[in-house]
This record gives structure tokens, sequence and C-alpha cells, in this order.
DNA sequence: AATGCCGGGGA
DNA sequence: TCCCCGGCATT
């Protein structure tokens, strides 16, 4: 992800970039969007692919928000509304965390609802071969100027300009979670890692997304908020189907056209693989948890099985004849007696 | 506004 | 596991 910076936060140490980061939870041109937080385990990572923001000409993904341009001295950060620091546990001895770099980030931002696990909000590096986590977005940023970019010592020539890979990633302090929250829909461009920058290849003038894409506005080339984590459960793609809802879609006169497909890794919740068949038993413990890193669901995110228009217990029997639904109408659960 | 139902929680 | 419900998407 590519995180624009005035020259003047370049100087910034950590602390002061701390204090704006945290200034910025604040501020309204903080951009969180409405996806809900991803969770990760421990070493649940992989390579993620990565896309820059910009990704169509048409102006589609219009997630940056135009006012950023008037605002160049507030970039944003890369914490989520719901971003907050959670308390470390004392019996956490190392987890390869940088502990220099802790305990920067307060925010009172409020929690998602039901949310109740303390979480830990980590930045991990993208870099190839690198991975490496710290706990705020200032630490990450100089680990990768100072490692990646090879801006030893912060001092030397800077452009104004740098891309920092890295994203937010938050970790159970309960580890109960396996990992497996709610889904977002991965762009089926993603299938193929995408290009990294290498550690070679890399120049302090080269940004990722100009490499990449032509329309490189300053709005795409916003904050590291673009990257969201995504875990896809490949428990369900053992069903690939037939019928993809929605898809792309062009207007008559093929003007424009939207995406509203849907992944089929992810968001197959009605038509899951049936444990008692279609799957030898035991094997089917492992579902795959695969993570992959994309830019943020604009287009069909919470994407859900669609209603379907055959009228249900409840519509049938009405609520006053609640006793007559199937059980799962009455628990509010997808109905089983009149299935689409 | 009504309906369908996911995700989560309590017992 | 059963049961319920908040809340959201869809109609």
């Amino acid at each position: 992800m590519c995180f624009r910076k005035s020259s003047e936060e370049l100087d910034m140490d950590k602390v002061t970039a701390a204090m704006v980061l945290t200034s910025l939870s604040t501020s309204p041109l903080v951009r969180s969007p409405p996806v809900r937080p991803n969770e990760s385990l421990n070493g649940s990572w992989k390579e993620g692919g990565f896309v820059p923001s910009s990704t169509s000409s048409s102006g589609y993904w219009s997630w940056n928000a135009p006012s950023d341009q008037s605002n160049p001295s507030t970039p944003s950060p890369p914490l989520s509304a719901d971003s907050f620091k959670a308390f470390r546990t004392p019996s956490q001895p190392d987890d390869g965390i940088d502990e220099a770099e802790t305990s920067n980030l307060l925010f009172d931002e409020p929690i998602p609802r039901k949310r109740k696990n303390s979480m830990k909000v980590m930045f991990k590096c993208l870099w190839k071969n690198c991975g490496k986590v710290l706990s705020t977005a200032a630490g990450i940023q100089k680990h990768i100027r100072t490692i990646h970019l090879g801006r030893v010592g912060e001092s030397d020539y800077s452009d104004g300009e740098e891309d920092f890979y890295y994203t937010e990633i938050r970790l159970n302090t309960d580890s109960v979670a396996d990992g497996l929250s709610s889904l977002s829909p991965v762009s089926p461009s993603l299938a193929s890692p995408p290009s990294f920058p290498t550690q070679d290849a890399i120049r302090p003038e080269t940004s990722c997304a100009k490499t990449e894409t032509k329309l490189m506005t300053p709005l795409s080339r916003s904050a590291p908020t673009n990257l969201y984590l995504v875990h896809t459960d490949h428990a369900y793609q053992a069903t690939p189907p037939v019928n993809i809802p929605g898809s792309a879609k062009f207007t008559p006169n093929g003007s424009s056209f939207s995406i509203s497909w849907q992944s089929p890794p992810v968001t197959f919740t009605g038509i899951p693989v049936s444990p008692t068949h279609n799957r030898p038993a035991g094997s089917g413990e492992q579902k795959q948890s695969h993570t992959v890193l994309s830019s943020p669901p604009r287009v069909a995110f919470g994407l859900r099985k669609p209603r379907g228009e055959g009228k249900k217990c409840r519509k049938v029997y009405g609520m006053e004849n609640r006793d007559m639904w199937c059980t799962a109408c009455r628990w509010k659960k997808a109905c089983q007696r009149f299935i689409d």
C-alpha cells in the first residue's frame, strides 16, 4: 500500500507520528471502510496478493475521498475506526513484536458491536520475504523506510513520496477465534499473486501504484487503509457455484458496467458443503484458511445468499401461527420447510 | 415496513 | 444443542 507523506512528516519521530495518527483517528478524513475487521491467526499469513487501490480508469472504485487533496498534511493512517490498542497480556514474553513500538496508540474509538475480544492491532510489513510485525504504524513505516527503502536514518533525501507496504492486523489476545471471521469477497484478479516490489528493485522514487496503474491520481495513492486482509474459506470451494449471482453487468449503451460478482470461495454460505456427503469424513476438518490481501471490497461486500422469493413459514402461517413454523424459521434461521 | 436469516449469545 | 434475538440485507 502506498502511503503518501508530506515532507514535514518525514521528520517526525515516532512520538509525533503517533500523535498525528491519534488525531487522525478522530478526523472525518479518516476513511474507515465499512468492512468488518478481519482477524488473522498468528502465522496464518501468506504472501498475500496486493493490488494498488486504483484499478479502473473509470474511477469506479471511488473509495478514496477527493477531500484528500485539500488536506495534504493528513495522510490517512492505517487505522480503521475500530482500531484500538488492546492491553498486552503480561504472559507474552516475545512474539516477535518490536517492543519498542508498543503502546503508542490509544484510541477510544467505538468498538464494533459484539466484538468483545480484546485484540491487538499490529502492522505487518508486506514486503516480500519480510513479514515484520510492529505494533504501530509509525514503527512499520520506519521499518519500511529504513529496511526496504534503504533510507537509513531518515535524514537523507526524500521526495516526499514514499510507499509503505504494510497492513493492519488484529490479534486476538485470547486466541480463541480462528481467524475465520466475517469474510470479504476477493477479487478474482487476485488469484495470482500480484507483483511485489523486491528489495533490490525498489528505488526511493518508485511508487508501486505508479508502476501498476496509469491512472495515478493523488487520490488513489492514499492511505494504507486500502488494504484489507481477507480470509477465504475453501470449505465452500468444493461446490463451485454454477450460477454466480450478479457478475458483470453492462448497461445497454455500454458506457458503464458494474461488477457484483460473488466470490465463490467466500460467501456461499447458503450452499455449504454438507458434512454428510461430498466430503470424506475426517478429511474435511482442515478447511484451509488462506489469506489474501485485496483492495477494499467496494463492489460487493456483505454478500449474502440472495433471498429466495418463495414464501416462507413466516409469510405462510403468519406471526400469529408461529408455532406452525419450521424450527429454522422460528429461530430466525434459513427456512427449512420452503427451501428455494 | 415487512421479511429472511446471519451471527451471536444464553441456558 | 436448543432456543432466542439483534441487526442487517432484501423485498
